[in-house]
DNA sequence: TCATTGATGGTCT
DNA sequence: GACCATCAATGAG
């Protein structure tokens, strides 16, 4: 094992507002442990989904069995199957009830990913991540998310950049809102 | 390089 | 039956 659980982020971490949450993820390690090997993946490009008012998130189609994890504690993974072939991960955000969660979209490879990251599907495809996530606890074992000091390497200062976020047209004024967030000039961005 | 389109299935109306 | 927080293949320029 590469990365020691004791990196693991905790609750605490996950209970802020999902921009904020956004942000804060940027740079940390996405980890699989999957029997002796492990995956990682540097998390370089997410978006916020603030709750049921914002009209791109899931949650504002109401309360249902799919969107349930997004209205319970922070930290789990809300995983949904999009277009019928591909699987996109979030992180839900913010307190119990509030609907708020993080799309990741795109990772630097660090160890064992199965091709490329850069994308929601591709994200989940590289690390192995479907359905059987759904509502995962990302404070345990198998899967989590890692402080970046918990490996010896070195990553360049890269500023954080804020755009609107992608395939969401169809969400009116909230399309435009800048809450799509990424390491700027990181070559594992999905899109310019 | 860019725009268009087909694949494919869970979820909600 | 329509929609979809995507991706890869295609073809025109």
């Amino acid at each position: 094992m590469l990365i020691s659980p004791e990196y693991m982020l905790p609750r605490s971490f996950y209970q802020r507002p999902a921009k904020t949450l956004a942000r804060a993820l940027l740079g940390k390690l996405l980890v699989r442990q999957e029997g002796p090997v492990q995956r990682i993946g540097r998390i370089v490009e997410v978006e916020a989904y603030l709750g049921p008012q914002d009209l791109a998130a899931h949650s504002s189609k109401g309360r249902t069995a799919r969107t349930e994890v997004m209205f319970g504690p922070a930290g789990h993974a809300y995983v949904y199957l999009i277009y019928g072939i591909h699987h996109c991960m979030n992180v839900v955000a913010g307190g119990q009830g509030e609907g708020s969660a993080v799309l990741l979209r795109a990772l630097e490879p660090v160890a064992n990913l199965e091709g490329r990251s850069q994308g929601p599907g591709l994200l989940c495809k590289a690390m192995g991540i479907d359905l059987s996530h759904y509502g995962w606890d990302l404070c345990s074992d198998d899967l989590f998310i890692a402080e970046a000091r918990a490996l010896h390497l070195r990553f360049p200062r890269q500023s954080i950049v804020a755009r609107p976020r992608i395939g969401v047209d169809y969400a009116g004024a909230w399309a435009a809102k800048p809450l799509r967030f990424y390491l700027e000039g990181n070559p594992f961005i999905s899109r310019k």
